[in-house]
DNA sequence: GGCCGAAATGACATCGTTGTCAATACTCGG
DNA sequence: CCGAGTATTGACAACGATGTCATTTCGGCC
């Protein structure tokens, strides 16, 4: 006869019921809020223990409109380690400040992206950190008009003014690739993303930049645009290799495409030197010479999450591009 | 004197004063429910659009309160490469299903896995993946009872009945004990994570299974527990190798401590054998023979995902565990 | 003992949406 | 042209919490 088949979870007012008080009284004990009598916070305490009740923060978020203390994250892909590191310290610092983070990966779709950046303004997110995909974002400037905070990481904003939060990635490049043509090297492989993608532009400018002060020409052959995976650098290294006068050393434009690489060449060609645009882990134990252009990527999501939450604090002072510093790590064999 | 900077979200109301409609009917539009007349419904789109309107979700899964279709994953660590392909496969498979996902890290604090169990479920997810850092999950019960749904991943629930997910722990390490000895060696190195986690437990099980049925003695002096991080891990390995009568190979309970224990090694000791738990990306390019206890971690999260929705999808059946086979893969240089 | 201000408490409206149910409009058959 | 049945629409309550404001209670003081 007793109705536990019917599992409702008790609410405030299930409580208030049980404490002999009003709903608005255990409201109170729940927020801490003054002007409750102890014997009274006694009594509502235990009727909260007795019956398990949690406040629903749904209803909570809901009535007093503000904050839902929720943050969402859009990256590429969150198997990419590069990403899931962003995730991590973002996830991190949210933590820290009482915040869940959900995360979406919009798999390069700028559409995927707009999608998932809505549905997450429908949850009422506080603000959100988007790496993003599109190359324009005046759909989402409604949103911002209503309140909903924006950091752009990795890749700056188009078409809307907004935060973003960016490395070095020209200058980086140049660097590198000063350092590959210093020791000797003229004939560079040269392996990117799309060039729809901003970082693979900007890290390409940065290798012409270097290419053209050390009077070394471009040559159109040996550079490899639109590469999205691994196997895809792994081809197009190998096809380079095998060509006549084949390059003496690669640019990984990105993780991805370093994997790529590393997987073509193999143990073998010991020679080729490398130089790689973001760090990784076991980069140490690469059977060859290895540059790589590192930076805190740890860093690099704590900042833009410590943008985003100061603008949901309420800061609204005008959008500023944040850039992080490169700097070279040699990798692989160690001499000794 | 217009009010734009009071940038108030426009509702259903809103959009109803605009359309010259009720709530109730914007909200069949918004519903795709029957019984609107086209007229009617074009209307209403045609406010919506103006007022760029979007639906509370938050206001809408209160009301009709069954779900919020948002699920939970408590992980350990996200920036751990197997959690966060777990956790782009999670995600993934939500994401097909229109369901969006929390994830937090619990950073192996028990304390901290409850706290964030608790928080999500006054978030009212749907349900939950865990991979529980706790030993006693009998705090869920409650929640249980209240028709939240919870997947145990990886490590089975302490406490509680619940569907797990796991892999076969011991008998993959067993094999992969048994192809080490196969090849003669005799001492082998074995570092594990502590032993309060039941991955640890499992593996070590193998691995003296597989000692006794070799009839090889299990040395105590080989074996190092309670390693929590690569430094650790690469301090055991070297201490390991630089005892007399060092060992011939080692194994690697986890991806962490593999990584450790290659950095110890380095170039060096091309001899030494490794087999170890947890396939790795870059397994291919380590400068020495190597054996990964592998399994695949995508369709590990899937698994777990499934189950989930399944659960939510009413599925009342009796909780069962899951196991998902191991097999050993040669990886490091290859024999050409 | 009675009065005053502060502390303690509760009644009720409200957040934005959807469920219930009643009211109205329209269709078709006879 | 009427009535039955269906399609369309809206008024109102409700989800579970909190804000507003009124009411009650209490301690202290003259």
């Amino acid at each position: 006869m007793t109705n536990e088949d019917k599992p409702r979870r008790p609410t405030i007012s299930d409580v208030a019921a049980a404490a002999g008080v009003s709903v608005k009284t255990v409201s109170r004990v729940i927020n801490n809020a003054p002007s409750v009598r102890p014997e009274v916070t006694d009594r509502v305490l235990a009727a909260i223990g007795e019956l398990g009740f949690r406040r629903n923060h749904i209803a909570s978020s809901l009535r007093s409109g503000q904050s839902t203390a929720t943050i969402g994250l859009i990256i590429e892909d969150l198997a990419n380690p590069f990403y899931s590191a962003i995730a991590a310290a973002v996830g991190r610092y949210a933590r820290e400040r009482g915040t869940h983070l959900i995360t979406a990966s919009s798999e390069e779709s700028p559409e995927l992206e707009r999608r998932l950046f809505l549905e997450l303004c429908q949850r009422r997110v506080d603000g959100l950190i988007i790496v993003p995909a599109g190359g324009d974002h005046s759909y989402m400037r409604p949103e911002l008009e209503m309140n909903t905070q924006v950091v752009f990481l990795d890749r700056p904003p188009a078409g809307i003014l907004a935060d973003s939060v960016l490395v070095d990635n020209a200058g980086g490049t140049r660097a590198g690739l000063e350092a590959l043509l210093g020791r000797g090297h003229r004939r560079i492989g040269v392996i990117s993303d799309s060039t729809t993608i901003y970082t693979a532009r900007e890290r390409l400018a940065g290798v012409r930049a270097a290419f053209a002060a050390a009077g070394v020409p471009y040559d159109e052959a040996l550079v490899r645009t639109d590469v999205a995976h691994p196997d895809q650098a792994a081809a197009a290294a190998t096809a380079m290799t095998r060509g006549d006068d084949p390059p003496t050393a690669f640019f990984c434009g990105n993780n991805r495409i370093t994997v790529g690489v590393l997987a073509a060449l193999g143990g073998l060609d010991q020679d080729v030197d490398l130089l790689a645009f973001d760090d990784f882990e076991l980069a140490d134990l690469m059977p060859r010479p290895l540059t790589v252009i590192a930076y805190d990527v740890g860093e690099f999501g704590r900042t833009a999450a410590a943008r985003l939450f100061d603008r949901i604090g309420g800061d609204r002072s005008w959008p500023a591009e944040t850039v992080l510093p490169t700097h070279l790590v040699r990798r692989g064999p160690q001499p000794r």
